[in-house]
DNA sequence: ACTGCCATAGTTACTGAGTATACATACTCG
DNA sequence: CGAGTATGTATACTCAGTAACTATGGCAGT
């Protein structure tokens, strides 16, 4: 439930229609979440239908507004930080220990070749960022390079640590 | 699509039914993961469908096997790395950026709210993993909280950079 | 012996997330 | 002027995930 929280924060910023909430949407992330323009009027019904939004069918387009409660929602949101939730799936997480079930070298192997990509990948990204970023990119795309980056770091090392943990017991 | 394959791992280990596939799969994760038992033969009667498993009818319960296809399958999926995949939407990105659209401000409250909660979370997670984890923890739940502990450290690192960026553009 | 609880085993109906595609109109570039 | 592209909306579909139900067998306590 992350993009019905999204459209919101979009509409926080004056009523719109449903096709300028997604590129809205799509340019306040730097470009990096594409939404499906059919899911955006499928959340926008959903969000109607709760009450967070309403919708003013009476001109050309059909352009939605925030409600108290929207923004109520939105507020709350913005605010509570996620304590009690379980853990997102990941999925390069759920690889390993399912490799780790299937024996130890099968693990380390899977390890190996993911952190072989990894780190390539992450090469690219720090280049890209070193010598274009600067000039070219929005503050949203700064951020969001920054995230990408600091995640594939945590996931190497986490890979390490894997390793270790998997040539400890051995 | 990753509780899919997880099952196909699962099933890797040798036929076995829907209930023991749950439970086994909650066991490789360490208990984070729990699985609602549904999704678990909604998604068996797909890999069916897909040819990936196939179903033993005939007894008391229903044994549900790996194919040749399913195996090549897993195979791919622990071997591959998703090079060119979308970024996985992250809450706390999202939650960053809708808020930087509503001004410098905000965005900033937003970052220390965050920060405030994520860094007790990554002490209470790092003082259980001193006190009992060595001694009680499966392998599979010590490398669990690893990468609990360092995606929380790597969101805090993140967040001290957006500040950082934010206050440098002031 | 009975009762209630828990684990095992499976089914069904539902919401929500996300994709593909169809169908308009309007602008714009060669 | 026509082709392509941007804007705008709608609908049908698959997959992910939850809730709630049935049913059976064991076993713990009274």
């Amino acid at each position: 439930m992350a993009v019905r929280e999204g459209l919101l924060a979009v509409l926080s910023g004056g009523p719109r229609h449903g096709y300028q909430i997604k590129t809205d949407f799509e340019q306040a992330t730097g470009g990096v979440w594409r939404l499906n323009v059919g899911q955006v009027y499928t959340t926008l019904d959903r969000l109607e239908r709760d009450g967070m939004v309403t919708l003013d069918d009476s001109g050309e387009s059909k352009v939605y507004s925030l409600t108290e409660n929207g923004e109520q929602e939105l507020a709350r949101w913005w605010e509570a930080a996620p304590l009690d939730e379980a853990p997102p799936r990941d999925e390069l997480m759920l690889k390993v220990l399912t490799a780790l079930d299937r024996g130890r070298d099968h693990a380390l192997r899977v390890i190996e070749a993911h952190r072989t990509v990894l780190t390539s990948l992450l090469q690219q990204r720090r280049r890209r960022m070193r010598e274009e970023g600067p000039l070219t990119d929005s503050l949203a795309t700064q951020i969001v390079n920054d995230a990408l980056m600091l995640r594939a770091e945590s996931d190497l090392r986490w890979l390490d640590q894997c390793e270790a943990r998997l040539q400890a017991t051995s």
